[in-house]
RNA sequence: GCUGAAGUGGUGGAAUUGGUAGACACGUUGGACUUAAAAUCCAAUGUCCAUUAGGACGUACGGGUUCAAGUCCCGUCUUCAGUACCA
């Protein structure tokens, strides 16, 4: 019989699909583990050939846990809310429910022909308002919570109503917005029910506040702050500029300190920890204030060297300071407010562009030292940026090279306070190589008393203290769209209102058109249902709004990483309608065990879904207040582009090697108009496009010879290659096996599919060990010495391989077991049914079906992982000498049970000794004479 | 600039973490089978010297530690990724 993969690849998808063999149950006597995907975005290319990397690595680790007795969670899911589906429906008038559907059929199909082994009965999808009923409750929840700092956690919102009608606010420690006013418990409860609302709405850990956002025109909606790329729009790459809107926002900032601490409990990659870190971006110092002369203002700064106080010669306010406009005096007023204009102008982009030009303005005010009383100038400069800190810095120019170059620029006095340190040339940065001089009380004291010092001082003189500074921002939560959740909000006189949660789900309303109203406001100002009947709790007609029982609904809707933040806890209990999920289900689950997915989000929805994680976890909704133990990178497969040279103005095209000095322009070509020799199939290029009908080509030896590059696989550059085209020539084992060969899971390497034959010759080789031209020919034979060595150093490796996640060795272990096995003539069930269970994780079709002829009627993902006996990769006693330096050297390869001293003994006794093999595990033994340097193993 | 990762044949990559560098695969070359091609199988394949036996060199570069270094230490260079006027 011959291999058939495409009959069997079929056959097994189906059996599994029929028999829901990979469902998981919520409980069991086997220990539980949760494997999972980063769930895909259903985008109308399809699936190329590097997006299942991820998924084909986990599917091996979650079979591989099956066979080593664990119940598995393994899901799969859709992220299906995004902006491609709302642009086509704009382009179209396609409704995104419709083409995401239709997306989600072709993702399906070609997961399932790689044979993953998800448990289908679970999947998500973040468009589904079943899913998103939920993803509506937790914004309810953090809409009804506030963030206690002395308890460090998140609170009802009522446990604070209750402190401000008691005792008032003064006491209140709580992450909120920072204007909020002293008010007293009988000021509190003189107040509407409007002024109440409009100071809990400070306090909320969602909360609606006019906040400078990030708006792109281009796409008409904000964009957070790791949507953001090199100043431009992740996607699309358009233009962003800065906003003032009234937007929704996540206390993200309350949970800073908590997410840091956390990675440190995890086990997640160094480089993901570190990225979140610097998204975190903690700094300890201290907050100064500084007395404006003849001003009531006072400007505070966040400054992390408080030890250099006496060396600040002025002040620098960021252009968008709000203090400036009160404090610039009018004879430089018009100066100052020229520049404000002109860095108003300038997009994130400019601005990050050219960092290396100096510019400012001077406010004609002058601040007090809090110690000297000396007057400090007030300039205003674009190096400091309004959205970091307070927008305001002490300038120490002698140790800021920033204040530096700008005090040079301006002419302003750079005051040395550094003992022995020449600052003619530049700023000294360094703090730990120094003592403070020309400083008053921290005369010759070194950074760390120094800064200690300081910091009293100020403290004692009430004009600072000791501060710890966060750059993370609060989450800007609000998206000028339509596809995307809608918020369970309503608004009465402009205050916002959480529909209860038993009415949920609030469903996305019909709009005509998905794009922006005239007026500007987001496309669902467009629904004409879209209010909400506070009498009958349901969405009814716009016309009906009176303010009195029917109030507008929220016209914005949820950003992309709302659906993504929690989906990993309800894939526990999908189908449950009535809690986000059971209390059995999360104690049972508790939390993912191994997650994988790309680096790209480690900024994003990595960081918001802990975010969220540590809110529920506050609330008592799950056990861990981290949502994935473990978290795993994959890298890219990246494409081989293949490129065409046309020579400038001309319709001629020269082969790769035979450019000399004329000007040339590389043309992207399609990937499949290529050998795997670099030559060009001309006829198929002349009929891709109608301008290149008549091209005519300049070839070397009789071939046209294609340019290469390795790229990122996109549409754009022709270089994708579509697994279906892969599974239909080389079966879906193949593929797992191929892409898992390539290299390392977390490295980016190029896909070549010329590289497959080598894996696909592989399982020809292994089905011929079991099958010939009469069928099976496995026997009852007794397994020889070689063949249960061959079999025990393969399951020893390929364990090894699989917790180490090295993927990549273990299909080369596994030919070089054929290839040994077939030399042997092995036919011993023995040998061949353990190693097909080794085999099944990584190509489980051709596993099945080897498995079921073999005579088993149950899956083998049902099989236990074959025990590893060590006795059997014990080597007769070897005794190699080897001549080095003109010195003898022993290397015995030994196992036993004798302990070192042992060995020590007998290998002094005579260098040549051969000590007698008892136990189990090899040991290698380096031997110089008369001295044992090492036991290895 | 800072942070992180990495640099091994023509190519993708192995190397039990300090113990025979280049496993395995692709590619290339030669051979077998075939009318022929495909498929399959066999052999060779780091570089240099040598008819052979064999020898020398070799893991980006320069030093060091060690009986022993791709692996550890110091310095230099290069590449990739993230981040960037962060006070």
């Amino acid at each position: 019989m011959k291999y058939h993969f495409n009959e069997i690849e079929e056959k097994w998808q189906k059996y599994w699909a029929e028999n829901q063999t990979f469902k998981a149950k919520n409980q069991s006597d086997k220990p539980k583990y949760y494997v999972l995907d980063m769930f895909p975005y259903p985008s109308g290319a399809g699936l190329h050939v590097g997006h299942p990397l991820g998924y084909i690595a986990s599917d091996i680790y979650a079979r591989y846990k099956r066979h080593k007795g664990f119940n598995v969670l393994h899901p799969q899911g859709y992220d299906s809310f995004g902006l491609p589906a709302e642009q086509y429906a704009i382009q179209t008038g396609q409704h995104p429910a419709v083409t995401t559907e239709e997306n989600i059929k072709t993702y399906r199909r070609q997961l399932d022909q790689i044979g993953f082994s998800f448990d289908w009965s679970r999947e998500v999808r973040t468009s589904d308002p079943n899913y998103y009923k939920w993803t509506q409750w937790i914004f309810i929840q953090l809409f009804n919570s506030w963030y206690n700092r002395v308890s460090d956690k998140a609170e009802s919102i009522d446990t604070l109503i209750a402190i401000f009608a008691s005792e008032g606010n003064a006491k209140v420690n709580a992450e909120c917005d920072d204007d909020v006013e002293v008010f007293t418990a009988e000021n509190w409860n003189s107040y509407s029910s409007e002024g109440q609302q409009e100071i809990l709405l400070k306090y909320r850990l969602t909360y609606l506040a006019e906040t400078e956002v990030n708006w792109c025109p281009a796409l008409g909606t904000v964009l957070a702050n790791d949507e953001i790329v090199n100043g431009v729009s992740e996607r699309g790459g358009h233009p962003v500029i800065r906003k003032k809107m009234t937007q929704w926002s996540m206390r993200i900032s309350a949970y800073a300190e908590r997410l840091l601490q956390g990675l440190n409990t995890i086990d997640w990659t160094d480089s993901l920890k570190e990225s979140q870190r610097n998204w975190i971006g903690k700094s300890v110092g201290a907050s100064v204030t500084f007395n404006v002369k003849g001003h009531d203002a006072k400007i505070d700064v966040f400054t992390t060297r408080p030890d250099t106080i006496f060396g600040v010669s002025f002040m620098t306010l960021a252009p968008e300071h709000e203090l400036v406009s009160q404090i610039a005096t009018d004879e430089q007023i018009d100066e100052v407010n020229a520049y404000r204009e002109a860095t108003a102008k300038r997009s994130e982009r400019d601005r990050m562009a050219d960092v290396k030009t100096i510019s400012g303005a001077f406010t004609g005010a002058y601040a007090e030292h809090p110690f000297t009383k000396a007057p400090l100038p007030i300039w205003i400069g674009d190096y400091v940026l309004a959205g970091y800190g307070t927008g305001a810095v002490m300038s120490v120019p002698c140790g800021d090279q920033r204040d530096y170059d700008f005090a040079n620029h301006f002419n302003i006095a750079i005051p040395n306070i550094f003992e022995g340190i020449d600052i003619s040339e530049e700023a000294f940065g360094d703090k730990d190589n120094t003592v403070i001089t020309n400083s008053d009380f921290l005369n010759g004291l070194k950074y760390k008393k120094a800064v200690k010092t300081a910091i009293y001082e100020l403290e004692k003189l009430g004009q600072g203290e000791g501060k710890t500074n966060y750059r993370l921002r609060d989450a800007v939560f609000s998206r000028q769209r339509y596809w995307g959740e809608p918020f369970p909000v309503y608004y009465i006189k402009g205050m916002p209102q959480m529909i209860d949660a038993k009415h949920l789900p609030i469903t996305l309303p019909e709009v005509e058109k998905y794009l922006p109203t005239e007026t500007g406001e987001p496309p669902l100002g467009n629904a004409m249902v879209w209010a909400w009947d506070t009498t009958t709790h349901t969405v009814v007609d716009n016309s009906k709004i009176n303010d009195t029982s029917v109030f507008p609904l929220e016209l914005n809707t949820m950003p992309g990483w709302a659906g993504s933040s929690q989906y990993f806890n309800r894939y526990m209990d999908p189908e449950n309608d009535d809690e986000i999920f059971s209390r059995d289900a999360i104690n049972y689950w508790q939390q993912v065990d191994l997650y994988i997915g790309g680096s790209e989000h480690a900024t994003g929805h990595l960081l918001y879904s802990r975010f969220w994680q540590k809110f529920m976890f506050d609330l008592g909704l799950v056990p861990h207040d981290e949502f994935a133990k473990k978290l795993i990178n994959q890298g890219m497969i990246l494409g081989t582009s293949a490129f065409v040279y046309r020579v400038e103005d001309q319709n001629k095209f020269l082969s790769k090697g035979i450019i000399g000095n004329e000007n040339v322009l590389p043309i992207h070509v399609d990937v499949s108009f290529v050998n795997s020799s670099d030559e060009l199939d001309i006829d198929a290029f002349k009929n891709w496009r109608p301008e290149f009908k008549n091209a005519e080509f300049t070839l070397e030896n009789g071939v046209y010879k294609v340019g290469r590059d390795v790229e990122k696989m996109s549409k754009s550059k022709y270089n994708v290659v579509n697994p279906d085209k892969i599974v239909e020539d080389y079966g879906a084992d193949s593929l797992r096996l191929y892409e898992m060969f390539l290299g390392p899971l977390e490295q980016y390497k190029p896909w070549n599919t010329a590289g497959i034959t080598g894996v696909h010759s592989f399982l020809k080789k292994l089905w011929k060990l079991y099958n010939d031209d009469n069928g099976l020919k496995i026997t009852e034979a007794v397994a020889t010495k070689d063949n249960l060595k061959t079999l025990h150093k393969t399951i020893k490796k390929v364990a090894e391989d699989i917790e180490n996640f090295s993927f990549n060795t273990s299909v080369s272990t596994f030919m070089i077991a054929c290839n040994e096995l077939t030399a042997q003539k092995c036919t011993s069930k023995e040998i061949l049914e353990p190693l097909l269970i080794l085999i099944s994780p990584y190509a489980p079709h051709i596993a099945e079906e080897l498995w079921s002829q073999l005579g088993h009627s149950e899956s083998i993902s049902t099989a236990d992982f074959p025990i590893f006996d060590a006795s059997h990769l014990v080597e007769s006693t070897k005794n190699y000498p080897i001549s080095f330096n003109g010195k003898m050297r022993f290397t015995l390869e030994l196992s036993l049970d004798l302990s070192k001293d042992d060995i020590e003994a007998a290998v002094m006794a005579d260098e040549k000794t051969i000590v007698q093999l008892q136990g189990r595990e090899p040991k290698k033994v380096i031997v110089v004479p008369g001295k044992i340097v090492n036991i290895v193993g």
